[in-house]
DNA sequence: TGCTTATTGTGATATTTATCACAGGCATAA
DNA sequence: TTATGCCTGTGATAAATATCACAATAAGCA
């Protein structure tokens, strides 16, 4: 693994974007650059939360993980902060991340991190900003799942793919229909279910884990009303 | 209505409490006291969020207001700031806050918000540290909403008043069945039934919209299990 | 006061969803 | 190869929940 030189690095967050080269200097300092494959835990629920976790490329699942209800939340795409509501809101990590392709994530010192906050309103403002987003989407999402029925949320689910994380309209899907299923709150048995009635209907077009998009529109109209 | 002066305001957040007497008299001048009565609409979904708005004194509800699928996502209680994702992460407001009980709020300019966030570092790190706060909430409170049925969320919904709203046992419900029934995910009627069984099983006593915990252990368990 | 409207409780029924059961597919490792 | 452990699809059934229907009460208001 090479160097790290945060001063260089083309994925930089938009708020590491207001910082000088004297603070990227600091940045660097506290930073550890790590690698994931497909499984691997990249944040640990329960764990100390010290630092900050930006994931500068790949796909992750954020998932809450207790034994017997787990539940995934929300499927995260590089570049992003994640869990910076458990670094200030709480000591330990109220949540799991684990990596569903291979990932690269950088570890910062929230100690330099805070620094930051308080000394570059610039920076201060960009973690204010991308927070805010993250809410409205977790608010929005919470939302759809609690007023849509079982096919309408495995509809949503798919076009999330589609729009949010492969923007194109053929893509493999990067967890199982247990997984899928989970993070669209049912069992795998109705993910599958929905999936082939989807099929046969010729909205979408399912074979394993690869999946078409045929009929964009309708699915919206799935998603949306039921 | 009296003349509102900042400086002498017993009622500020931790970040306010950060800003400078300097700083106070800018966000005064820039700041409109408005009271609600029960019912009134504080911030109206799909207008512009021109306002940071701080609930000062009061109760009110937070919840998506869509013709066909409203949804009380919670309820707020004074001190605290409402509404600031969609300040900062859009230009419009993404749900409704209306007044449970009366409500003091102040409207501040939000320009001279942003300008404390570049220029107060103490007072952006006190906006991060209640945002992550609320998004943490809002997190478990989504996870509960899909992982308990509906006599563990309205048990929920109960110890929520009793705990974090009124802190004491005994107290009178803000909000009618149909939306204590909205608030837990499920209808009026299932509200309805499932506050008699408790009743009738005596861990708690229900009047009306008097409310009494007379079995908090159990009521807890039923919470956390169902 | 009387009228109108909102709120509430409760039973019966329909709908949705989870659970259970089972079989085939597919990969990995002994 | 066989054995093992996941993952998957699908039908049958059970459980949970929403919907409908109706009555009673409470609350607002002219």
């Amino acid at each position: 693994m090479g160097k790290i030189i945060c001063k260089q690095c083309d994925f930089k967050s938009a708020a590491a974007r207001t910082l000088s080269e004297m603070e990227l200097d600091g940045l660097e300092s506290g930073c550890a650059k790590t690698n994931f494959k497909p499984g691997e835990i990249i944040i640990k629920q329960n764990a100390l939360s010290t630092n900050v976790a930006y994931l500068k490329s790949g796909l992750a699942k954020v998932h809450f993980s207790d034994p017997m209800k787990e539940r995934i939340m929300r499927i995260v795409k590089a570049p992003t902060y994640v869990g910076l509501p458990s670094n200030f809101g709480n000591k330990v990590n109220q949540f799991s991340v684990t990596a569903l392709e291979n990932c690269s994530v950088c570890f910062l010192d929230l100690a330099a991190f805070k620094k930051f906050i308080f000394e570059n309103g610039d920076f201060a403002y960009n973690i204010i900003l991308e927070m805010s987003k993250n809410e409205l989407k977790n608010f929005h999402n919470c939302l759809n799942n609690s007023q849509k029925q079982t096919t309408g949320r495995i509809a949503d689910a798919v076009l999330f793919f589609y729009k949010e994380i492969y923007e194109r309209p053929a893509f493999t899907l990067p967890i199982s229909r247990h997984d899928l299923g989970n993070l669209a709150g049912t069992t795998r048995e109705n993910a599958s279910r929905v999936l082939t009635q989807l099929h046969n209907e010729g909205i979408i077009r399912i074979s394993g884990k690869k999946v078409a998009i045929l009929n964009e529109k309708l699915l919206q109209q799935i998603s949306e009303k039921g």
